[in-house]
DNA sequence: CTTATTATGCTCGGATTGAGTATAATAAGG
DNA sequence: CCTTATTATACTCAATCCGAGCATAATAAG
C-alpha cells in the first residue's frame, strides 16, 4: 500500500528521491492596542518576533502557537491565523542542504504592554514602519526621503520602460502624484524598499549599503517582512471580519473602538459615518452604562454581539 | 553566534529541544476553465491533487512548483499563490513522530483539458462539490439531501443552544430560509458537511459511516479540503483581482470573460452590468477584431489590458 | 457663564449597483 | 425575402451606499 502510493505521486512529483527533513519552525506576529497604540511583541535587543521550533508533542500548529502564547503572555489569544510559509534557502546562513521552513502566524490579544513577559517587550509597530502612520497626515519621511530615492532608484534603469515602470510602481504604493494613499498596500511598500535597496534588510543582501537608508527600526532576518504581512493582512481583515474586537476590552466606548481601527489602519475615519457602520451592522450593543472619561459629554459604553459570529459570514468596519 | 542566537530564542519558544526534521510536502490546486468548464488536474483513481516532495534544489517553494508544473503541463503558469499549510499529526498514518508538512498552492493555467498528463487528468471541480454549482439555480441536492441531512445533525445535538446554533450555522452557509447564497463559503460549507459526517472523508474520521452521504466525489486524504479552500480563494480573489485573465486565451468575447467568471464563481451575473464593470475598470482593450462565433450578433474580441497589473493594486470582477 | 471637548442625531449630494428596456447585427428556416 | 432565434450593445431608472458636513447635547475647566 505504503509503495503503490508512492510510486503514484512519483508519476507527477516535485522529485525522484525524498529529502531529509527540514526544520520547521513557528513565528508569530502578536498584536494588541492598548490605548491606540498598535503594539507587537518582539525578543530582544535584535527585534526578533517571537518563534521557535515546532514540537512533536503539538496535536497541530494552531493549538501549538495557542498553548505557548497564552502561557507566554497570560492572556487568551483571540483569533489566530495563517499568514505565510516561507522555505527560500538562503533564509539560514548555514548548512544549504537543511531547509528551514518558516510558518508564520498572526495573533490578536488584549495584552497589556506593561505586562511584559521575561524578555519579550511590545513595541510600537509604526518604529519599523514610519511611513505606514497617516493618522495625522502624510509623515514628512515620505516626500523628505522615500520620494525623491524612489524616483533616483527608478532613474537608474537601463531603459526607459523599465525607468517607467518603476515609477509606475512607486506612484501606486506610496500614492505620489496625488493619487491615494492606500493603507493596505504595506507588504508591496515594504518590498518596494528593499528591492530598491532603502531599508537595511535590502542593503544587506546587496552587498554595497551606499544608497541613504530610509528611518525606520530593522528587525532580524526577514521578520519585517513577517510583519509586513501581518500589517497588511490586518488591515484588510478589519474591513469585513469583525476582528477588532478582539483588541477591545469587554465594554468600550465608541470612539476607543474607532481609536482601535484608526491605530491598524494608520488612517483616520470621519466619526459620525463611522459609528453609523457600526450601528446600522449591528456589531455592537449598549451595556447600559456610561464612560466618565476624559473630558466632554460622557459616552455609551458597548459591548461586542458576540452573536454576529453566529449570524453573518462577513461584516466588519469600514 | 549560533549559540548565542538560539538561547535567545529559547527564551519565548515553542519548545525547548529541536525536532529531528519534518518531510515536506507540495500540494498543488491546478485550475483551468476550458470553455466554461471549471476543471482542476487531479491523479489516479482516488482523485489525488499533484503533489510531491520538496527538493532541496529547488530555490523556492514558489519556483520549485512552478517549473515542475510547466515541465509537467507543458503550459506557463500564469498566476501561483500559496493557499495553506497543513501540518497536523493525523494526516499521516504511519510514524507518529515524523510529521508531514504539506504546503498547497493555488495555480491557474490555459491548460487545455484534451492534452492530458502522463497520468493525470482534468475533472470538472463541481463533481467533488455538486452542491456548489449554482448557474442553473440552486442544484436540488441542497433541499432534497443537505437540507434535512443538517437538520438532523443539528436536533441530534444534546442542549438546545447547540442545537440553535448548529441550525444558524447551516442556515449561513447554505442560505436556508430564503437567505441569499453566498459563494464565497465554499470551504465552511464542506467543513460543515465534514462535522456533520455528511462527506466520506468526515465518516471515515467518525468510525461509524451510519448516515447518508451527500452525493460528490471524495478525494484522497485530505485533498478535498484543499480545494475548497482553493475555490473559495479564487472566488473571492476574482473580484478584486485581474486574475481571471490568467485562465483567458490572448482574445476573448465579452461573453467569454462572463462565462469563465460564472464558472469560477457557480452563478451567474447580469450581462450588462457585468460589461459596465469590466470596460469602467479599463480591464480590457479591443483588439480591434471580430469573433465569428455561435449564432448572434458578432462580438468584439478583447484582450486584457496588461498596463492595468502597473496601476491599480485593486481591480477585478464584481 | 464662557470655552473647550466629546457625543450623537440628521441631512444632502454624488457614486455605485441591481434590474430592466430598447435596439442592432448576425444565422437559420421557411 | 421575411420571420424567428440568438447574441451584442446602448441606455435608463431607482434604490442604496458613502463621503462630508451641519447642528445640537452634555460634560469639565477656567
Amino acid at each position: 500500500m505504503q509503495e503503490k502510493k508512492s510510486a503514484r505521486l512519483n508519476e507527477i512529483a516535485v522529485v525522484g528521491h525524498h529529502d531529509h527533513g527540514a526544520q520547521v519552525e513557528l513565528t508569530a506576529v502578536l498584536v494588541a492596542v492598548p490605548n491606540g497604540n498598535p503594539v507587537v511583541l518582539t525578543i530582544g535587543a535584535a527585534a526578533a518576533l517571537p518563534s521557535g521550533p515546532l514540537e512533536s508533542s503539538h496535536r497541530s500548529l494552531q493549538s501549538g502557537l495557542r498553548d505557548w502564547v497564552e502561557q507566554q503572555t497570560g492572556h487568551p489569544l483571540g483569533y489566530i491565523e495563517q499568514l505565510y510559509t516561507f522555505a527560500d534557502r538562503d533564509r539560514s546562513g548555514e548548512d544549504p542542504e537543511r531547509r528551514v521552513i518558516s510558518i508564520s502566524y498572526l495573533g490578536l490579544t488584549r495584552e497589556e504592554p506593561s505586562r511584559a513577559t521575561s524578555s519579550g517587550s511590545w513595541r510600537n509597530w509604526y518604529e519599523f514602519f514610519p511611513w505606514e502612520d497617516h493618522r495625522y497626515g502624510a509623515p514628512p519621511v515620505i516626500t523628505d526621503v522615500i520620494e525623491p530615492a524612489l524616483r533616483q532608484w527608478a532613474n537608474e534603469a537601463a531603459r526607459e520602460e523599465k525607468r517607467r515602470q518603476r515609477w509606475q510602481r512607486a506612484i501606486v504604493c506610496f500614492g505620489f502624484d496625488d493619487q491615494n494613499w492606500n493603507e493596505e498596500l504595506t507588504l508591496q511598500r515594504y518590498e518596494l524598499l528593499y528591492e530598491a535597496g532603502l531599508v537595511e534588510e535590502g542593503a544587506r543582501r546587496n552587498g554595497a549599503a551606499g544608497a541613504q537608508l530610509v528611518p525606520g527600526r530593522a528587525m532580524q532576518g526577514d521578520h519585517r517582512r513577517i510583519l509586513a504581512t501581518g500589517i497588511a493582512r490586518l488591515r484588510t481583515k478589519i474591513k469585513y471580519r469583525p476582528v477588532v474586537f478582539e483588541l477591545m476590552p469587554p465594554a468600550f466606548t465608541l470612539l476607543q473602538l474607532q481609536r482601535t481601527v484608526e491605530a491598524l489602519a494608520g488612517v483616520t475615519v470621519h466619526k459620525q459615518n463611522f459609528r453609523r457602520l457600526i450601528e446600522q451592522q449591528e456589531l455592537v450593543e449598549e451595556t447600559g452604562q456610561m464612560s466618565s472619561e476624559t473630558g466632554g459629554r460622557p459616552a455609551k459604553l458597548f459591548q461586542f454581539r458576540h452573536a454576529v459570529l453566529d449570524e453573518h459570514p462577513v461584516a466588519g468596519t469600514k
